[in-house]
DNA sequence: CCAAAAATTGACCAATTGGTTAAATTAAAT
DNA sequence: ATTTAATTTAACCAATTGGTCAATTTTTGG
């Protein structure tokens, strides 16, 4: 047999350095040979861990996307009060989002061009999240509009400070300090703006 | 000379294409001899009407881009009561991503991996804006938070059906006929959200 | 210690890529 | 009509790409 260690090792760097060429340059501007180099191993032991740059891509993509939604499921099945749970699922994805500033663009991206890739996510977790806001809404707690305008409203105000973060500091000269205030007080300030949007 | 119209009209053609295939590839994913098959040229007439692939990606991101925020920096001069302004603002917006469902992740892909392009566009209309926003604060007419707060506030509520729109109509199972519903929904829903948020 | 299995490599390949060039075609000018 | 300039093309090129393979090194199990 092999040496389980030493290959774990090997496999964990391709992994580590496949995700770091991908997240910069995309699928399509991702280079095998770049990824051979990064991990310090040939480019032909890339293919003898995984068999093509579709599968290597994939895999990595999956376990990372499955990895945030499972989490995200975990979350609407606790047992707390409506706002508590939103709140919990701001502070979840603002802390994600912090972590992997790429991983929205990175998400609609792979969607858009590699459309196969979508049925192997599970996505339980915002299909949970949808119906607790259906239950709330039928109760009248909060204002009756179709749970999609809530969802993507939340979504939508997590991610954009961080999607806008290259156009918006070069707009308006900020520096890194600065910018990364205004995304420390992300979470608070989101967490408020949903309250009063969802005031009946 | 040449017969102009006939130039006009390949150039207008190559155009097209390429942005057709640029929206649709993104820069790394598109090729040349597409662009040309889409516009019915040769590869080389490509090559002789722009340089090279990235003065062709260049002229067209910058031309679209700088169209989009000319128009906010026109909207932001309007004389108007601010929330009529902001409203505006918001109605423009949401055209816009009717038409061009494509635009934000272009826009964000491109300043990532372009990020030499950002500064061919001219940029008045968001600082405009951002300063209406400041000086509404002082005031205290809208809730005393840093201005980009809200401005991807805004930016965010109207981008983000559209960002998400496959993966949502995925994990979901929805019909193009009621996404389109949501969308066509969304700019009341942002115009009352926005409300909400900034009532001191 | 040794043979089998697994891991790793350098050299190589066919296909694709953006880009060029010289020749052919078409339009313009005199 | 003929020269000149602009447009268009087919063929080509060097570089890059994902991927393969035979050979070598390392690890493992008996």
């Amino acid at each position: 047999m092999v040496n389980k260690e030493i290959a774990l090792d090997t496999e964990e760097k391709i992994w580590k350095a496949a995700t770091k060429v991908f997240e910069r340059d995309g699928y399509a501007g991702a280079r095998m040979q770049v990824i051979a180099d990064e991990a310090g191993i040939n480019k032909a032991l890339l293919h003898y861990y995984f068999r093509s740059k579709e599968k290597l891509f994939g895999k990595i993509f999956i376990e990372k996307y499955n990895k945030f939604f499972s989490t995200l499921a975990i979350l609407a099945d606790q047992d707390m009060e409506f706002f508590e749970k939103i709140d919990t699922v701001i502070d979840s994805y603002m802390e994600m989002l912090l972590e992997n500033p790429e991983m929205p663009s990175m998400l609609i991206n792979t969607i858009t061009h590699h459309p196969e890739l979508i049925d192997k996510l599970n996505m339980e977790g915002a299909q949970k999240i949808r119906g607790v806001l259906q239950s709330e809404a039928e109760k009248g707690n909060i204002i009756a509009v179709e749970s999609l305008q809530i969802l993507t409203s939340v979504v939508g105000l997590c991610i954009m400070p961080f999607l806008a973060k290259p156009i918006a500091m070069h707009i308006f000269k900020l520096d890194m300090e600065f910018y990364q205030e205004v995304l420390n007080k992300r979470g608070p300030f989101v967490k408020k703006a949903i309250r009063a949007i969802l005031k009946p």
